[in-house]
DNA sequence: AAAACGTGGCT
DNA sequence: TAGCCAAGTTT
């Protein structure tokens, strides 16, 4: 059992949401931006941090010629902040060893600074209308139920994930192209985690789920993610003080966000081992490349 | 392979 | 309200 493409296609013409990063003018570096700010991030969140982003650093070597520092502060609350790091890692990559162009082949792109399997085909497909399997949360979901009938997608598995979309993905890499940003946008408008909306679903009529009556997910259930009092809540906590002040700050400044002490200077530890944080000569603390 | 890694909105 | 969920990557 497949998924037939025209249909879905069709639907994405229709109904697929105007993005910014989908739009002709758009460029791979755009696409780029987008596809690592979207990993885990709500597109909402993500609309006016682009826009920011391309505004002020157009190309690869604009963003590299700032400072880490400045590109966490740009990143603000989108979470995740190493995210922004290794982007401008990957910007500087792309501008001294590729021309400042992003790369369009896979492997070259699986090679920068947070990009993995699905960002590496997502920019390949999307920026460069390259036949790739790209495989995201979406796309597993809509998979699991269109095609194999299950009610969720299992625990994920990149070999085994990459050669079930490869199955089903048209034979041109224009049509392929199209036909994975549709599969995604279904996935997000339509076959939803929570509430799928069926009745609004092109893909109704040959849907392995819908046909054997939606049985209830049966695998293993995901683990659920703390937050409140996780070290991920303090360092979030103590980030947030360096990006909403100037310059460095004293370390009493940073103590007075979480009071356990020794889960706070744990997590200090941390992202200073990250580099996300670096400490001046005189012992205060900032954003690293902002003293 | 499992766990760490931010943040905020929705149910 | 507490938990679920959002275009993943890295170690």
């Amino acid at each position: 059992m497949s998924i037939d493409a025209d249909t879905l296609v069709d639907w994405f013409g229709t109904a697929g949401r105007d993005l910014p990063w989908r739009r002709p003018d758009c460029t791979p570096w755009g696409v780029l931006v987008s596809e690592i700010m979207l990993q885990q991030t709500p597109v909402a969140r993500v609309l006016p941090i682009w826009a920011e982003w391309l505004a002020r650093w157009p190309r690869p070597s604009a963003m590299a010629a700032a400072s880490q520092g400045e590109v966490l502060r740009a990143w603000g609350r989108l979470g995740y902040p190493r995210r922004a790091l290794r982007l401008h890692a990957a910007a500087g990559a792309i501008a001294e060893q590729h021309g400042d162009q992003v790369p369009s082949d896979v492997d070259t792109l699986l090679a920068l600074p947070g990009i993995g399997a699905y960002t590496a085909r997502a920019v390949a497909a999307f920026a460069y209308g390259k036949r790739a399997p790209v495989v995201d949360t979406n796309v597993r979901r809509v998979v699991a139920r269109a095609v194999h009938g299950a009610g969720d997608a299992g625990p994920p598995s990149t070999t085994r994930d990459l050669a079930d979309v490869e199955a089903i993905l048209p034979d041109t890499d224009r049509a392929a192209a199209r036909f994975s940003a549709a599969l995604m946008e279904l996935g997000a408008l339509v076959c939803t985690a929570r509430s799928p909306r069926c009745a609004d679903c092109p893909l109704l009529d040959g849907c392995a789920w819908h046909r054997a009556g939606k049985p209830a997910y049966t695998g293993p259930a995901k683990p659920v993610q703390k937050y409140a009092g996780t070290d991920r809540h303090v360092r979030g906590l103590l980030l947030a003080v360096l990006r909403e002040t100037e310059g460095p700050v004293p370390k009493s400044r940073l103590d007075v966000v979480w009071s356990q002490a020794g889960q706070r200077d744990r997590c200090l530890d941390s992202l200073l081992v990250d580099g996300l944080v670096e400490q001046t000569a005189d012992g205060r603390f900032a954003l690293p490349g902002e003293h």
